[in-house]
DNA sequence: TTGAAAGCGCTAACAT
DNA sequence: ATGTTAGCGCTTTCAA
């Protein structure tokens, strides 16, 4: 019943040397004679030693510094949630010496990727969290950070042949046939052949996998089906001239529902709105105060949750647990895809699990 | 920059007196002289002075023994899950000396409950994680372990003027909603009125207010729209003979869907299917194998995910929190109501967050 | 290369 | 009632 805790002191009187000589050879930090690490190893061998990390951070007296390279919040309300996802991980981890150091990059401007990214190298910190948005300039990044042999976890953005400490997001392909799922629910009993759209505002596709990667899950589950006629519509940005166009072209067809790839869901509503449009089945992503208008007014059916407080407050925890606990990170950390109605919304925003 | 962390010995020098003075009043041992007493507080308020919860965790060399009292899991796949996240929770908190002992009860015989509390009482842990799921069995443990001044945390049912350090679990009222919302999804364009129904599965209602809150729910969200008849029917454990003649009742009306409260849902897909009912909408709870079965034939059309596993996990996590690191609970910690359907479901049964 | 010893910040037993 | 001191388990400096 008594748990003898078996200690790096009891080690080192097993192996006849100091506690010192085991901590060397615990660390590889070297200037340990062949002779003294195999005796010490020996007793590893034996023994079921399980590190004390509790004293091991209180013993060093060390900051683990994690940077944050992240778009800045202010003007977007989906990074915002992600700032505060970090926040509550600075607060979780402070006991640990743990702290965090956000660099910003804006959205719409590459170069400032880039210049923070290149900070961060100088800042030298122990661990880098990455919302690694532009896929072309994170590549060159990443391998920056691994040459300098810091650790770094992507999230939100999947990056094909980066190999992160871990990924943390969502499957979009997987995404896409929910979505699918969502828009033909409501028709499932009907013989009437229909058509239904996927639309991508204001993205660079080509840039952007994940987005064709959940266009494809979503033509997949209606091939299945095989009744529908499936179209894709690239509006471009809510800001250009020619975007209302766009839409009235895409809304000539008689369309069943609609498919927003982006966060955007809420422009597509207003379109609707402004234009008189017949009400349709619309599915988008994310809880923005403009997609929850429309939600719900019943203008938006649903939305999936990408829970980017979650997914930044995830990557601290990872990479902290990495650093302190010597926790290996799972390869990839797929999230749930949360369905969110009219009914279940309350209970998403009110609570407050990480 | 450079953070000067102030600690015990600092308030001790500036107070003027001695560390374990100073411990005795952050502590309130007793054993201090008013005078001393002044002196440190003075310091304290002057000082933002917050204490390393890491190294008291490694002085104090104390072990925090939190009981768990929920249900045998061996017979029980959702209180296996439950299971599951106690046993994450000990892996995550055993650095910090904490061990879970579990005091498991019979679902099917409320003496059981009993007998583990009064041996939890004995055994005088630090803190204890109940599932109470006897309404009237539960309240006098409760007030057992609150004059024994031994904090405890509730989850899964709801417990009315208990006053646990923290609820953890569903807005049973707005599941009820849900669960309406999700039956109507595919009738909002229809005009004919149409029958929808409540079904208890193997309950004593009396003792279960979560039932009766989410028939309100699920009654209130109908109301609104003051076109649908509600019926409910309570039709006894699935072993009984008259199990099937209940629901034969239940099925002479013409329904359009089936709401069932509790885990049972495929008990009501297994009677549709055997006596080969017109396929109606059907929602349930919980990812049991046997739901899962029938959802993914499409049988079952959604699950309300109550999440047993993180309820589990959340609640040993609120409880080392606070008694390791001060944190007060949030008096309710309900988590938001997960809509499964058949393209979801994976991503949620391969995601281990919590 | 090695061991001894002084921390890390706090607790708790033990004198006084 | 108070101060002193020896831990907790590990890290890290410093002499040797």
């Amino acid at each position: 019943m008594i748990e003898k805790t078996v200690g790096i002191k009891d080690i080192a009187r097993l192996a006849g040397v100091s506690t010192g000589t085991v901590d060397r050879v615990l660390h590889n930090r070297g200037k340990v004679s062949e002779e003294a690490r195999q005796k010490v190893l020996i007793i590893l061998e034996k023994i079921d030693y399980k590190p004390n990390f509790i004293a091991r951070n209180l013993g060093s007296n060390k900051k683990h510094r994690i940077a944050a390279l992240i778009p800045n919040s202010e003007v977007d309300e989906y990074w915002y949630q992600c700032q505060k996802g970090i926040n509550q991980a600075a607060i979780d981890w402070e006991h640990f010496n743990v702290v965090i150091e956000p660099y910003l990059f804006d959205l719409h401007e590459k170069a400032t990727f880039d210049r923070a990214a290149n900070e961060i190298l100088k800042a030298k910190p122990d661990g880098i969290l990455i919302a690694p948005l532009f896929q072309d300039k994170a590549v060159p990044v990443f391998e920056m950070f691994t040459n300098a042999g810091i650790p770094f976890v992507l999230f939100n953005t999947e990056i094909q042949n980066a190999s992160p400490l871990s990924f943390i997001g969502q499957n979009s392909f997987h995404s896409g046939r929910l979505a699918a799922e969502l828009l033909h629910l409501n028709f499932s009993e009907r013989n009437d052949s229909s058509t239904f759209a996927v639309v991508h505002v204001d993205e660079d596709l080509g840039n952007s996998t994940h987005l064709i990667e959940k266009e494809k899950g979503f033509r997949e589950y209606f091939k299945e089906i095989n009744k529908y006629d499936i179209i894709t519509s690239s509006v471009g940005s809510p800001q250009a001239t020619d975007f209302n166009n766009r839409l009235h072209a895409l809304f000539d067809h008689d369309l069943k529902g609609v498919f927003v790839s982006t966060s955007k869901a809420y422009e597509v509503a207003l379109f609707m709105d402004t234009f008189k449009k017949k009400r349709i089945r619309l599915v988008g992503y994310d809880l923005l105060s403009k997609n929850l208008f429309y939600l719900k007014r019943g203008m938006i059916d649903f939305l999936i949750h990408q829970n980017p407080k979650r997914q930044a407050f995830q990557g601290i925890s990872t990479l902290a647990n990495y650093l302190i606990f010597n926790r290996e990170a799972k390869e990839k950390n797929l999230f749930p895809l949360e369905v969110i109605t009219r009914e279940n919304l309350s209970s998403y925003l009110n609570s407050d699990t990480f």
